[in-house]
DNA sequence: CACACGCTAATTTTT
DNA sequence: TTAGCGTGTG
């Protein structure tokens, strides 16, 4: 498989071929556009002899970016040569296909001690944030007026990935409590630079300020990228934006690919208005559209287009099919919960068993998180193959955290964060009044903590059995970060768990049986991922693990598990840019999607994208299901079907459309009667269609 | 300092 | 319904 430019329609050949200066590429659902990068990234490398380092192309997902690796791989391998060391993107002779964030880590990696932070810095997750506020508000005497901790940190997270500053906030007060949310976001930032860590956002905003107060080492970090693309483009952030322009600034090859109807970020800060801003900022930029999709059924996205059309305020898209209408959408209705998962998997094996379907086509999406639950207890019981894609990540479950924190601190003895969430997990009798004393003593000091332990017998504050165990801690770090430096990293970390009996602890941790072995599990599953982390990597460091950790920016390991077809249980969000011949989409109800909180935020225009992008993935099949009643603590809500059903014309199913009525049998057979007839047209229609298309 | 019990709040999406 | 938190006791 090569870059074959005739495979192209004329507007995709033409974006890929229009690589100087700056372009705009508006490509709706379905319409190619991933191709059309991966061949343009294929076309600079190949036809125009440009030097693959010399390319950029930057997504929004580590998902995409993985993505993104393999179909280039695919379009430039040469025969005879495997590319697999380092993982793709991480050579430096290659393409740099990144997320945005691990591209401000390259940069800061580079030159952030030109900033003030140690190069050693840290980065800080949500929970650790989360903790940081915590206890900056148990400490001082912020008057948030019964705000619970949760809301502020997320407004103080909110304020800052939309780029209002701490001082923005205290002088423009049109809220009292503005005033105090921007102290506690100096404050935050303060303990974060005293910690030398640093946030997700941080990233790009070190990464931005590094472009303005150190533009010749940004510049010589930037010179080497001549070709510059972007994903995703509606969902770039204004701090995205002005990274963007500051790379192509010298050139201007700058070249963004988007759809502004699936702008799902916006909760994070996204600006799909950052499209408009394109055609002003750069007034010759060349405009392609891409509107013929080439994924879906007609029916598909015809139901896509149906739900889309009823929002307001955007670019007017006629998304062209190119293939029959195939099969009719079918909407399933269970009892509670349980049975809408039951039928669901039921329906799903019966693809399988019957019509010869492989899993790995098949995809379950829901709108929120917690809602794959139900579904993995039903996949298992049948036994069918699945995979858990994004989910409450691995890497920020407690116990997996606290055995990352012991690396951290291994690595990097001056964080303070890592040392008290582990300097009495195991526990080893260095109790809370220990701990402050300890970190009170520091501060007044101007030590690391750590430093103190080794020598916490000869302190007052100290004695007895505290003082023993914490001298013994800090020797035990010490005598790790020696052997880290040396000995090879999976061995060296099953020794540290051995050594502390982490297993043992963390066992004890849960009371029920069921807990605690899923507990040690996790445990056992991160010496793993160690393992596999390491084995194509000798080279690799503690550092280097750390940051995958992180980021998690490596393409994902193909081992056995990897190749079996597997059913994928993915959110909406998770999903977009993906593809499966037949979706499921689950809990289609109002309250759940559109989501009543995410509603309560503004309109459901942005619920209605999602909606919209959760369609458009299916090829074939599109499956969608509620159950008639939610159990929440014991109480028994009836549901309705999502109101963006309501918008997909009757018709389009096979038996009973979702409808906002009742049960009234009477209803259903009007429905069933509607739908018989429309798919007696539909079938008509289709053998049409499938006979112009010609095949 | 560790553990146990009982109370409360919770359900949005990702880097 | 559950998980996580805080208080009180040993």
């Amino acid at each position: 498989m090569s870059l074959n430019l005739n495979e192209l329609n004329p507007e995709q050949r033409e974006a890929v071929t229009t690589t100087e200066g700056a372009l705009l590429v508006l490509a709706g659902a379905g319409s190619g556009k991933t191709g059309v990068i991966t061949s343009r990234i294929a076309y600079l490398i190949g036809p125009c002899q440009v030097p693959p380092s010399a390319v950029l192309a930057v997504t929004f997902t580590n998902k995409a970016a993985r993505e993104m690796s393999e179909r280039v791989a695919k379009l430039t391998r040469t025969p005879g040569r495997k590319q697999r060391k380092g993982g793709g993107s991480a050579r430096d002779d290659g393409p740099l296909l990144c997320t945005f964030h691990a591209f401000g880590m390259r940069l800061l990696h580079a030159h952030i001690t030109l900033l003030g932070y140690r190069a050693s810095f840290t980065i800080m997750d949500s929970p650790d944030q989360a903790s940081v506020v915590k206890s900056l508000l148990e400490e001082g005497d912020y008057d948030l007026g019964g705000v619970k901790p949760k809301d502020v940190y997320f407004a103080l997270q909110n304020a800052k990935s939309r780029g209002i500053t701490a001082e923005e906030l205290q002088t423009h007060r049109d809220l009292p409590a503005d005033v105090q949310l921007g102290r506690l976001l100096a404050d935050y930032d303060k303990t974060l630079q005293r910690l030398n860590a640093i946030d997700f956002e941080d990233i790009l905003i070190l990464s931005l300020r590094l472009c303005h107060e150190h533009p010749v080492a940004a510049q010589e970090f930037f010179r080497r990228f001549r070709y510059v693309m972007v994903d995703e483009y509606q969902d770039t952030n204004r701090r995205q934006y002005e990274m963007l322009q500051a790379v192509a600034a010298g050139h201007g090859n700058l070249c963004a690919v988007g759809d502004d109807d699936q702008s799902i970020y916006g909760w994070r800060g996204a600006e799909p208005g950052n499209i408009l801003d394109f055609e002003r900022d750069f007034p010759q930029a060349r405009v392609i559209r891409l509107e013929s999709n080439y994924r879906s059924s007609g029916t598909i996205l015809q139901a896509a287009n149906q739900v889309i059309r009823q929002n307001p305020n955007r670019r007017e898209k006629t998304l062209r099919p190119t293939r029959g209408p195939g099969d009719p959408l079918e909407w399933m209705v269970g009892e509670d919960e349980t049975d809408e998962i039951e039928k669901v998997v039921t329906h799903l094996r019966l693809a399988h068993l019957r019509d010869g379907l492989s899993y790995g086509d098949i995809a379950v999406l829901y709108r929120s998180n917690h809602q794959s639950r139900r579904v993995e207890e039903s996949l298992r019981e049948e036994g069918i193959p699945y995979r858990l894609v994004g989910g409450t990540r691995f890497f920020e479950r407690r116990e997996v955290k606290d055995a990352l924190a012991y690396l951290r601190l291994i690595h990097e003895p001056l964080d303070e964060v890592s040392l008290l969430r582990v300097i009495n997990f195991p526990r080893r009798g260095i109790g809370r009044a220990s701990q402050t004393r300890l970190v009170e003593r520091a501060a007044a000091e101007g030590r690391p903590a750590l430093a103190l332990m080794r020598e916490a017998a000869h302190l007052d504050e100290f004695s007895g059995a505290p003082a023993t165990a914490m001298e013994r801690f800090a020797v035990l770090i010490g005598d790790y970060r020696h052997r880290f430096e040396s000995e090879p990293l999976g061995a060296t970390f099953r020794d540290l768990m051995r050594h502390l009996d982490f297993h043992g602890a963390v066992e004890k941790e849960r009371s029920d049986p069921k807990g605690a072995e899923r507990s040690v599990g996790l445990i056992l599953e991160l010496e793993l991922a160690i393992d596999r982390y390491a084995q194509n990597r000798p080279e690799a460091k503690l550092k280097d693990f750390l940051e995958y950790v992180v980021l998690m920016t490596l393409p994902e390991e193909n081992d056995a598990a990897d190749r079996t077809p597997m059913v994928s249980l993915l959110t909406v969000h998770s999903a977009k840019g993906l593809e499966f011949e037949r979706i499921y989409l689950i809990h289609m109800a109002e309250d759940l999607f559109p989501n009543k909180r995410a509603l309560a935020e503004g309109g459901d225009d942005e619920e209605r994208r999602l909606c919209y992008v959760a369609i458009t993935r299916a090829k074939r099949n599109l499956i969608l299901s509620m159950s008639r009643i939610r159990k929440r603590w014991g109480e028994v809500i009836r549901q309705q079907p999502s109101r963006f059903l309501l918008d997909i014309e009757a018709g389009l199913f096979d038996g009973p459309a979702p409808s906002s009525g009742g049960e009234e049998t009477q209803e259903l057979r009007v429905h069933k009667a509607a739908a018989a007839r429309s798919r007696f047209f539909d079938q008509v229609r289709g053998r049409k269609a499938d006979a112009q298309a010609g095949d």
